[in-house]
DNA sequence: CGGCGCCTTGACTTGCATCAAAAGTAGTGG
DNA sequence: CCACTACTTTTGATGCAAGTCAAGGCGCCG
C-alpha cells in the first residue's frame, strides 16, 4: 500500500508549518482574517501525516466531524449512486476546501480519495462552528466558500448539460491551469494527477472519448501531451475549443 | 406582462401570516429554531407582494445582498454562459430557500424567474448574518441549508453525467413528487409549472425529447398526463424507470 | 378568424458509446 | 536485468440514443 510517488515534500508540507505563515494562506481559509484571528483558526487546525495514493480521508457514510484543506497533492471527492457507479464530484488542489458535503446531513455524501502523495489539514467542525460565531469574517469566508462550492457545481453542470466532449475537456485543463496560476505555478505546463478513467468520469464520458480527444488535442498541436505531463502551446486555440472568449479572465 | 395564471391565492401566501404561524415552517428556514429565535428570524423577514410569471427576483451580476424563501409558487433560477446559452440551475418550490449564489462574490451569478404568480420572503443577508452569530442554531441550519444545495447540485451533476433521456426525466418527476409529499400535498397528483423547454434545458435534453419521453410514459400508463397536469398511475415503475431502487425512500 | 407560442410526432443525422484488440507502463519476483 | 502479470491508454470499427430538421396540432388572445 506504500506507492511512495515521485512527488516530492516541498517545504509547505511539513507539519509544523501553522496558518500564518503557510504559503497559501492568501487562497485558503484565512483570507480576509486579521492576523491574531489566523491565530485562533490555527489553534483548531490539525496537521496530519502525509497520505498516500489510495487513501480515503472519510467514506460515504461517514460522521461528518470536519472539513479539510489541502496543503499539497490532490485529492477527489466522489459519491455513489443506488445502482453503485461512482461519479466524482470534484478534485481539489492545494488551498482548497473539501468536506463539506454531509453538513446537512451529519453525514458525508461523498468519499474523499487521495490522487497522490498528500499533506491535508483537518478542521473540527464544531470548533470552526464556534469560533466562526466569535469571529465575522470567518462565519462569512465559510459561508463564501461554500457559495463558491456551489457555482463551481453550477459551472459542471452547465458543462454536462451544455457542452461537447471537446469542450468539457478543454474547459477541465484550463481550469487546472488556472488554478495552478492561483497558486503561483505554471499556467502552462502541469501534471494531471487524475487517471483518463477518472476525468471521464468527472465529465461524464468514456475513458476512449477522452483519450481521442487528448490525442487530437495533440495533433493539432494545441497541446504537448507525455503521459500525465500537460503543455498548453496555443491558450487561445485551447480557450476557443472550450468555447470560452479568449478574453475571458475566469 | 400581468399574466395571471389559475394558481388562487392561498392562506400561506397573504403578507402578514408571520415565520411561527406559516405552514412551511417546518421544512423552511426556522426548523429546529425555539420560539423565541424564530420571532428574532421574523424581525427581519420582509413580506413582499405577489410576484407574476415572467418577473425576476434578481439579475445576474446585480448585487447581493438577500437570500429569499418561497412562500408559493414557483421559481427558477438559471446561469447564462459565455456564449449567451441559459443553464436553469435550480427550480424551487414553496418552503425552499434561494438565492445563495452570489454569497462568494458578493454579485448574485444567477438570475431567479418566476415561474407562477408566486408569494416571496425576502432575508437580508446581512442581518440573517448576524443573527447567525448569535443564534447557533440559526448558524448551523444556513450552513445546511447551503450544504444540501451542494448535495442536490451533485444529484443533478451524477443525473447529467450518467443518465439515460428517461432516467433523468422520471428522475425529476420523482423528485418534484416526493417534495410535493413533504410539503403535505399529494406525490401523486402535481402540476408542471415549467415548460417543456425548461424540463429540457435543465437535464440537458432538447424539448423534443422531452416531449417523446413524457409521451411514451402516458402510452405506457405509468403516468398520465394532460398538457401540465401529471398523475403518477404507477410510482413502482416510474422509479424503475429512473433506476431506483422502489425501497429508496427518496 | 388569424397569428403566435408551445407542444407533439416523424424522418434523418451524428457524436459519443460500445465492443474489440493492441500497445504502453508499472510492479513483482526470480 | 528480464520475464510475467495486471493495469492503463490508445486506436479502430460499428451501433444507437438523442440531436436536428421539418411539419402539423392545439390552445390562447386580439
Amino acid at each position: 500500500m506504500s506507492v511512495q510517488t515521485a512527488s516530492p515534500r516541498q517545504c509547505h508540507s511539513t507539519p509544523h508549518v501553522n496558518c500564518a505563515d503557510c504559503r497559501l494562506a492568501s487562497i485558503c481559509l484565512p483570507i480576509s482574517l486579521q492576523i491574531d484571528d489566523i491565530e485562533k483558526l490555527d489553534d483548531i487546525v490539525q496537521r496530519g501525516r502525509p497520505v498516500q495514493r489510495g487513501d480515503r480521508i472519510y467514506h460515504a457514510g461517514e460522521n461528518f466531524h470536519a472539513v479539510f484543506a489541502l496543503r499539497s497533492g490532490a485529492v477527489k471527492t466522489v459519491c455513489v449512486t443506488h445502482d453503485g457507479q461512482e461519479q466524482i464530484t470534484g478534485f481539489y488542489l492545494p488551498g482548497e476546501i473539501f468536506g463539506m458535503d454531509g453538513l446537512a446531513s451529519n453525514n458525508h455524501t461523498n468519499s474523499a480519495i487521495v490522487l497522490e502523495t498528500s499533506a491535508i489539514c483537518e478542521i473540527p467542525f464544531a470548533r470552526l462552528e464556534e469560533l466562526s460565531s466569535q469571529v465575522p469574517s470567518l462565519q462569512r469566508r465559510f459561508f463564501q466558500l461554500m457559495s463558491k462550492e456551489i457555482a463551481q457545481e453550477q459551472q459542471l453542470i452547465t458543462l454536462l448539460s451544455k457542452n461537447s466532449a471537446d469542450e468539457r475537456i478543454a474547459s477541465l485543463l484550463l481550469s487546472i491551469s488556472t488554478r495552478n496560476h492561483n497558486r503561483g505555478l505554471s499556467a502552462r505546463e502541469f501534471h494531471l494527477t487524475m487517471s483518463r478513467s477518472d476525468i471521464g468520469n468527472y465529465l461524464g464520458l468514456t475513458i476512449e472519448t477522452v483519450s481521442r480527444v487528448l490525442s487530437r488535442l495533440h495533433k493539432q498541436g494545441v497541446i504537448a501531451l507525455d503521459k500525465k505531463h500537460v503543455i498548453i502551446n496555443d491558450l487561445d486555440a485551447l480557450k476557443s475549443v472550450a468555447s470560452i472568449p479568449t478574453d475571458a479572465v475566469k
